[in-house]
RNA sequence: GGGCGCAUAACUCAGCGGUAGAGUACCACCUUCACACGGUGGGAGUCGUAGGUUCAAAUCCUGCUGCGCCCACCA
């Protein structure tokens, strides 16, 4: 046998084992320092020959807190652009950090106290409730950063940024100073979203509206002078010691004799202050307001507590009404309810309320009913509407811009569809509330004198100038409690991240970012808010592009979260879990747990599945089949570098002419490829860049380039269609390699490095320039041959199987077809003859009557296969066999004919369309005419 | 109450006006010298439903049904 010269020991294991590579190519591209930038270049005027374009993406900070789950492992998103973008030879900058998630961090320290030491904040106070919660954050915050590293994510970790260090808050406090000296923040003492867990006011985003069964009771209040009562419905009862009025509508029949009447109010005490600290008697009157009443709902009364509903709240104030607070910031009843409720809880509060009620004869009536709850979004809470002071920020002004640049196309949200989410949220948008009563966060920059005179500054002494000027020296100020929102100093992350307020050279190189990646969950939290901060303060948009990916879900559609138990964490999928950390359903169909898939295998399973607007439904068997995949590039590499003569191989240019019609396919093909990638990458579509790669790889590739090219290969000496085959195999591994790389970084650059490449550029694949599909190789003519080879090679392997012959027995086989064909296709007549399982191929013009007897026929476009069986075959199964395909283009002919006769098609439709389904009916109709000949010669 | 999205093969999804596709799963055969994480061949869908527009509809329009999401203060 001959054996091929392949001197070289087994370059490559057989199988790909990615752990061993992924931490040590990681490692060496972060030592060698390819992820970081530098904003030189991109400072130079763009005709400038060492000029580069910036292609910045900042990254969507995980929370401190976190760790890695599947949302994360969505950044593979942003790697892929990046790695392109870079390999495109654009200054490509990828800048990580991680967020201080103000109330998320702070309830898991305040939990761990409690757990470990019993202890609240509150025990131990603010100036040391903080040191642990930086303890905990050096302590476990590298975490999330190193767990990036695991995916791969080609990051500027000399760039990384944390919402709380210096330089960042103190963007923080500019920004504050700079929109309270333009009037666009103002104090306010109004209804808020409290949460009564967490002690914080919330902004509107931040309570969740969940649909609750709930009842609705029918209330009687006494009217004062005795003369009946009214009854209104509530889904409230707790809530009725804050009643200031009761309302109904002006034209409602009913009430009409009530106008301007009072009603005693049930259970009150006989002392209640309102908000001003005035008593309040406990007769309140009907008033009448046709905004707040439905005539139809309920009994058509309403009960007014401007204290505890945001509706009432309004009503109270075009009523001039009072204003009781009953509930206490910890959710507790508080002096207004009376002794009797005073201090319960509000559940327990609204039981013993209707139990009084009940008592005295003044239930009337209970419903189901179901109602919308707040709740916060962190703790799951009840949030209660309260009376409270905070600071806001008066949106409106920033959001005006943010809209026309979206309008305008400054900015570019894709999918599109989400264009009108943003559009109508920004032009309802309401005035943000940002001050929350935490420790945890950005503590606001104001500072009080002893008679509430407030001074902003950017730092005390600053504050104390400005107080002195009003009250004298020596003013006594206190500096404002509470910190910001965190989405606030998330907002400016975009460009405190450069470096602003300062004229830093990152901010002039590096802003506006290309493109901001993230869910659409955080589409008003956060891309919003950039929005308008980032025209605000910087005069441009922050991003040119904001591209919402879907969100990851569990195989069954359902969010991941850690109540439903069906987390996974992305490593565990990377390095394989024992069966005790999956979910639970994955428990069930993976008793052995899961094996080790690779980053890679996981990576190009996410951006194929990031198709825009779906969700994304992750499971692991996809999973596997991508690891397949990375296999199967694996062993071709692995073939190429055993059968490759040792050394440099030549470059493609230099053997072109010595190039069979096989390797001119496969550079035609690889160059339309590359090209078809660079488009869907450009327009975000993942999946269809990962299709193409996919499919070149293994089904032009694999399936037939490597075996139409072994025959070459394994040939003795050096010839040039050798020299030009072994060319063609490393330029087009090569090739594919930096085509996946952004998809597969690891072991596209293990194999890589392997390659025995004509000329190396770039001591990484990832440095290497990204094809782009030169079309100085399209080849139409070596396209058609190899898919002569392709159609007679299937043909016979269709009538070896159709006839059952065992794939190891060769067989002679009679080609009939055009000359030109029949060349085409026998020049690869070893390849051929290997991959059909062929004894000899013997040509004809056309298939005689004789040359198919005994004959198992085929009929292609191009060709007609007769396979001789000499008394093996069944000819009543060959009868079966023939009429099946006769049927089969008969049906296929008559659909496209039906469509063909019809007038009105002849009439309107385009000339090519016509043209090609005639054409088509004229092919089926010969290969047709010959199976019918076939079949009639079988008797 | 408004707005958006989705219903295509057993499963997960692509296609979005001109002959129904992929991956997985399935069936049969094959340990052939890159790969059994493999090869070859195969079966599998009246493209949710009812209408409409068009020469032509999975694809455009309308109604309906079923899911999902977002926004909104109905007691």
């Amino acid at each position: 046998m001959k054996r091929a010269m392949s001197n070289t020991p087994e370059p490559l294991p057989k199988a790909y084992d990615p752990s061993e590579v992924e931490t040590r190519w990681y490692a060496h591209w972060e030592k060698n320092g390819y992820f970081t930038a530098n904003p030189e270049p991109s400072l130079l005027p763009p005709e400038h020959p060492d000029y580069r374009r910036p292609y910045v993406i900042v990254i969507p900070p995980p929370n401190v807190t976190g760790s890695l789950h599947m949302g994360h492992a969505m950044y593979v998103i942003e790697d892929v652009l990046i790695r392109w973008h870079r390999m495109l030879g654009d200054n490509a900058m990828w800048l990580p950090g991680v967020d201080h998630a103000g109330i998320a961090t702070q309830m898991i320290v305040e939990r761990e106290l409690k757990k470990n030491e019993n202890k609240t904040r509150h025990d131990l106070g603010r100036e040391q409730f903080l040191e642990r919660v930086w303890k905990w954050k050096h302590e476990s915050g590298g975490r999330i950063t190193q767990q990036l590293r695991a995916l791969g994510f080609s990051l500027d970790w000399t760039r990384e940024r944390f919402t709380m260090e210096p330089a960042l808050s103190k963007a923080v406090t500019e920004v504050f100073v700079r929109l309270w000296e333009e009037g666009l923040l103002y104090q306010s003492s109004r209804l808020i979203n409290w949460c009564t867990s967490c002690h914080t006011a919330l902004s509107d985003l931040e309570v969740d509206h969940e649909e609750e069964k709930g009842k609705l009771w029918e209330i009687a209040y006494p009217l004062e002078d005795g003369s009946g009562e009214v009854v209104v419905a509530t889904t409230r009862p707790e809530t009725l010691l804050g009643d200031t009025a009761v309302a109904v509508h002006p034209k409602d029949p009913r009430y009409a004799s009530m106008h301007g009447k009072r009603v005693k109010l049930p259970l009150a005490p006989e002392t209640r202050t309102d908000s001003e600290g005035r008593k309040i008697p406990r007769a309140i009157p009907v008033v009448t307001d046709a905004i707040l009443v439905d005539m139809a709902f309920g009994s058509g009364v309403v009960k007014v507590t401007p204290g505890h509903d945001f509706n009432d709240f309004e009503t109270g104030k075009r009523h001039a009404l009072p204003l009781v607070n009953v509930v206490n910031l910890d959710g507790t009843l508080n002096e207004n309810a009376g002794a009797a409720l005073q201090g319960k809880k509000v559940d327990a509060a609204r039981k013993e309320v209707l139990r009084l009620l009940h008592e005295q004869g003044l239930l009337r009536g209970e419903k189901d009913h179901t109602l919308a709850r707040g709740r916060c979004q962190r703790c799951s809470a009840v949030v209660e509407p309260l009376l409270s002071t905070q600071w806001y920020v008066r949106t409106k002004p920033l959001a005006g811009p943010a809209i026309t640049a979206v309008e305008y196309g400054k900015t570019k949200i894709i999918p599109e569809g989400w264009t009108k989410t943003y559009m109508h949220w920004m032009t309802n948008i309401q005035d943000w509330c940002i001050s929350r009563q935490l420790w945890w966060g950005h503590q606001i920059p104001a500072w009080y004198a002893p008679d509430g005179t407030v001074f902003v500054a950017r730092d005390e002494a600053a504050a104390r100038e400005q107080a002195e000027k009003k009250f004298g020296e020596g003013v006594v100020l206190r500096r404002d409690e509470d910190v910001l929102d965190t989405w606030f100093s998330s907002a400016l992350w975009p460009f405190s991240t450069l470096g602003w307020p300062e004229r830093t050279k990152d901010m002039d190189a590096f802003y506006p970012g290309a493109v901001l990646e993230t869910g659409f969950d955080i589409l008003f939290f956060w891309v919003a808010r950039m929005m308008m901060m980032g025209l605000h303060f910087t005069g441009e948009v922050p991003f040119r592009h904001v591209f919402l990916h879907a969100m990851v879900r569990d195989e069954k559609g359902q969010k991941m979260s850690k109540t439903r138990g069906n987390v996974i964490d992305p490593l565990d999928v990377v390095n394989g879990a024992p069966v005790e950390r999956l979910p639970k359903e994955q428990q069930k169909q993976h008793p052995e747990g899961w094996r080790p898939q690779g980053a890679d295998s996981l990576r190009i399973t996410l951006a194929s599945m990031a198709a825009q607007g779906r969700d994304v439904k992750l499971s692991i068997d996809r999973v596997e089949g991508y690891k397949a995949f990375i296999n199967k590039v694996w062993n071709a590499a692995r073939f190429a570098l055993m059968r490759v003569t040792p050394g440099p191989v030549k470059s493609i240019d230099e053997v072109r002419a010595d190039m069979s019609p096989a390797d001119r396919w496969i550079l035609s093909r690889l160059q339309q490829v590359a090209a078809e990638v660079n488009v869907a990458l450009a327009e975000y579509r993942l999946d269809e860049a990962t299709g193409g790669i996919y499919h070149f790889l293994w089904d032009e590739f694999c399936d037939w380039y490597i075996e139409m090219s072994k025959p070459a290969l394994m040939e003795e000496g050096q010839s040039p269609a050798k020299r030009a085959c072994e060319a063609t195999l490393v330029h087009v591994l090569d090739t594919s390699l930096r085509l996946l790389h952004p998809f597969c970084p690891f072991v596209t650059e293990e194999i890589w490095q392997k390659l025995p490449l004509a000329r190396r550029e770039s001591p990484t694949v990832m440095k290497a320039a990204y094809p782009r599909g030169e079309t100085a190789w399209h080849d139409e003519q070596a396209e058609s041959s190899v898919g002569a080879v392709m159609e007679l090679c299937s043909a016979v392997r269709r009538l070896r199987a159709d006839v059952a012959l065992p794939p190891a027995k060769k067989v002679p086989v009679r080609v009939a077809g055009s000359a030109g064909a029949r060349t085409d296709a026998l020049r690869f007549e070893d390849a051929l003859k290997r991959l059909g399982a062929i004894e000899s191929i013997e040509q004809h013009d056309a298939l005689s009557p004789e040359k198919t007897k005994q004959c198992a026929v085929m009929v292609t476009t191009r060709f007609q296969v007769a396979l001789p069986l000499e008394g093996l075959l069944d000819v009543a199964a060959e009868k079966t066999r023939l009429q099946k395909e006769i049927d089969k283009a008969l049906k296929e002919k008559g659909s496209i004919e039906g469509r063909v006769n019809h007038e009105g098609f002849r009439a309107r439709a385009p000339k090519d369309v016509i043209e090609k389904d005639e054409a088509r009916v004229k092919e089926i109709a010969e290969r047709v005419e010959r199976l019918k000949e076939t079949l009639s010669r079988l008797g």
